[in-house]
DNA sequence: ACGCATTTGTGAAATAGTTCTCTGGTTTTT
DNA sequence: AAAAACCAGAGAACTATTTCACAAATGCGT
């Protein structure tokens, strides 16, 4: 297979800056541009450049000296490196306001991912049409989770049943969850969980919001 | 005012950490505890012990040895700490599905945030009723903001609109922008910005499904 | 009253991450 | 054709962050 050089172990936190360059190298080629630099790509982003190239230096030399990068080479790689030269299929739970606006957005599927199913808890909810798709009883969860091979879920359900809605995931193979409840959930080594709670960037932001200029 | 004692400057990564603790502190308090440690906060949170005193101390001895944290006194230092100890006015702006979720959302009231003002460029949206809210046209928003002293705006529009509307927040007052557009924004050095990015976060994940475990 | 288990706060040590600086290669300008 | 301007990659230096380890304080059980 051998499917990507490492030059040594990639901290995590280096990790969660590929998406970022992923981001800003697309816009970038849709704004017309080939090529780009450390520099100009650290500009856009308020990085510096030496932490750009180091970063990619973790992975391979992706770049031309004097030239920069060929944006739709470097593309390719970070989108090879981060695995989302695939489709990963994408299971929403919770079918409240959350649930069905993560349904409605279109900004997944040329990201490598495709929202293809969405469950609920309540029974007046079953059924119903959000968008493309339509709710599916949370009793079908892991049935559909396990035939279709599902790793990916988003979690849009009340804090008090994230925890044992995730254990379900995990239970029926699920290995990574963008948690939406506002609350930690514990899970086994093998599987990732990342969180979106707009209250604790709200709360971080008030924090320097002192000065009066 | 002497409103808060530093015993050095805190690093942005500390202030960071001090929303969860919050959230956590708060749950903790409500599942009917009156006390907690270090230990078990870190338990709740997968952080070490020795990580949240350290964090802790840049604003003060908040606990007791032996003892440990009283929740009720430490929820109320942080919340003074990160100045949620008050309600923020927040405007949001971008009624498609995104923005429409955040004003149904529930959750900002008892952390510090009312969500007060929903604007959108679009006309056939004006006036329409989004929860408690309706539609505000755009033109308005800055008379909004600095009718109000607004301080804190919530970004959901496109993102080849995100950059225009930030200089017309910033330029109307606002000081904290939580951006929802898939664009990281130029902002002068006095303004706050924080990034909501789901696809970031799912593509952060999918680096590391790569075992079969 | 005393010993033992807990627990904080903190300076020191250890890790981790970022920036600097230089080498070697490329492109553009004159 | 030479000079000047650019640029990536990488080791070294530097800075930031986390963890360790321990003194001092508290509460509990006997």
């Amino acid at each position: 297979m051998a499917s990507l050089k490492l030059n040594d172990i990639p901290p995590d936190i280096v990790i969660g800056r590929l998406p970022l360059y992923l981001r800003a190298l697309t816009r970038l080629k849709q704004e017309g541009n080939d090529v780009t630099s450390s520099h100009e790509l650290g500009r856009h982003l308020g990085i510096s450049s030496a932490q750009i190239r180091k970063d990619l230096s973790h992975f391979g030399g992706f770049g031309k000296q004097g030239t920069g990068y060929q944006i739709e080479y470097l593309v390719a790689k970070l989108e090879q490196v981060l695995q989302v030269d695939r489709e990963w299929l994408v299971i929403v739970v919770g079918a409240g306001n959350l649930g069905s606006a993560i349904a409605h957005y279109r900004g997944f599927a040329d990201r490598g991912f495709r929202i293809a199913w969405l469950v609920d808890a309540s029974a007046e909810k079953i059924g119903q049409k959000v968008g493309d798709l339509s709710v599916h009883p949370i009793s079908d969860m892991q049935t559909i989770i396990r035939q279709n091979g599902v790793k990916v879920a988003m979690l849009a359900v009340p804090a008090e049943h994230a925890q044992s809605v995730a254990d379900q995931l995990i239970d029926a193979g699920i290995r990574a969850i963008l948690n939406y409840a506002p609350i930690t959930i514990k899970v086994p080594d093998n599987v990732k969980v990342q969180y979106i709670d707009p209250v604790v960037h709200l709360q971080t932001m008030t924090y320097f919001l002192r000065s009066e200029d």
